[in-house]
DNA sequence: ATCCAGGAAGTCG
DNA sequence: CGACTTCATGGA
C-alpha cells in the first residue's frame, strides 16, 4: 500500500483499505479511544493519534517504523479483497468493513488481552485491560505502557481480581509466571499454525480460541478462523453441514477459506456483530 | 430476574 | 474422546 512516512507522521492516501474506524473497531485490539474525530492507540510502549486530513488518513507518531509495521502497511489489501469477493457474503462483509486491516500485534500482550477477552463483553475487556496497564505499566508522558511479563508474574492474584478479572485472575497469574520464564514467543513465529496452537494451548486460560486470535492478531497467521459465538452465527449461514463442535466448525471454515480464513473471519465478524439481523 | 458477552477448565460417562 | 457444568462481572 501506498503511504508516506513525514516529520512524526504517516500519512496514508488510499483510504479505501485503510478505516481507522474499522480497523480499531472490528475487535482485534483494545487499547484506543475515541476523542472527537480522533483515536488514540496504545500498544506496547508505544501511542499514535490517527485523524483524518483531506481524504488522508495521518498517523501521529514517534515512532514511525513501528507503527508502519503494525498496521500492516506493506501488504497489498487490494489483492486480498479481490481475491475474497468470489466467496458468498463476502461482498458486504467489504462493502461495509472494506477498511479493516490485520494488525501486527505483540504477542505477549495479544495473549493476556485474549484470556481476559473469554466469556467477556468488548467494553469490559477494554477496561480490565487499561486498568491493568494503569496499575502494572511504566507511565511514559500521558500513558501507561502494557506491563512487563515479569511485572505480571511478580502481581498478586488478588490484584487481578481487583481490576474486575474475575475467575480469569488465576489464568493471569499462572499464564504471566510462565511466560516470564520458561516460554519463548518467537519461536512461534517459525512454527505452522497447527503446532503453535498446540504450544498456546498449554497456557492456562487459552483454548482452541483464544490461541487462534493470537496467532491470528499477533503472528499474522491466517489459515485459521476464530470460533466464537457469532462465528458460529457465520458458520451456520453458510451450506455446510450442521454441527456443534465448535472445532469442526473451524476446520470446515479454513477448508473453504484456505489461507485467507484469518482475513474472511475479519470481515464477516465485523459485519455482522453491526448488523444485528 | 434472566440472558449474554470475541470461552476455558473441570468433571463425568 | 464428547457432552455437560461451572466460573466473575456488569449491562441490557
Amino acid at each position: 500500500m501506498k503511504f508516506e512516512i513525514g516529520n512524526d507522521a504517516i500519512i496514508i492516501r488510499n483510504t479505501k483499505e485503510f478505516n481507522t474506524e474499522h480497523i480499531l473497531d472490528c475487535g482485534q485490539v483494545f487499547r484506543y479511544r475515541k476523542s472527537g474525530d480522533s483515536y488514540t492507540l496504545s500498544a506496547k510502549n508505544h501511542k499514535c493519534l490517527l485523524h483524518n486530513e483531506n481524504n488522508c488518513v495521518i498517523i501521529k507518531t514517534e515512532d514511525t517504523e513501528f507503527f508502519v509495521d503494525y498496521f500492516d502497511l506493506n501488504r497489498d489489501y487490494g489483492k486480498i479483497k479481490d481475491e475474497l469477493l468470489q466467496y458468498k457474503y463476502l461482498d458486504r462483509a467489504m462493502d461495509y468493513g472494506g477498511g479493516i486491516r490485520i494488525l501486527n500485534q505483540d504477542p505477549y500482550e495479544m495473549i493476556i488481552s485474549f484470556i481476559i477477552s473469554a466469556n467477556n463483553n468488548i467494553p469490559r475487556i477494554k477496561q480490565i485491560i487499561e486498568k491493568l496497564c494503569r496499575y502494572f505499566g511504566k507511565e511514559k508522558d500521558g500513558f501507561y505502557a502494557f506491563p512487563s511479563a515479569d511485572a505480571l508474574a511478580n502481581a498478586d492474584v488478588h490484584v487481578f481480581r481487583e481490576i474486575g478479572a474475575g475467575y480469569r485472575a488465576e489464568y493471569l497469574s499462572e499464564t504471566s509466571k510462565i511466560l516470564a520464564n520458561e516460554f519463548d514467543l518467537n519461536e512461534l513465529y517459525t512454527l505452522s499454525t497447527v503446532n503453535a496452537r498446540k504450544k498456546l494451548l498449554k497456557l492456562k486460560g487459552v483454548g482452541r480460541k483464544v490461541a487462534d486470535c493470537i496467532l491470528l492478531f499477533a503472528y499474522h497467521k491466517t489459515d485459521l478462523f476464530p470460533m466464537d459465538t457469532w462465528s458460529q452465527k457465520i458458520y451456520n449461514s453458510y451450506d455446510l453441514p450442521p454441527s456443534n463442535n465448535i472445532n469442526v466448525m473451524s476446520d470446515r471454515l479454513v477448508g473453504l477459506f484456505g489461507n485467507l480464513s484469518g482475513y474472511a473471519q475479519q470481515y464477516l465478524y465485523y459485519y455482522i456483530r453491526n448488523n444485528k439481523t
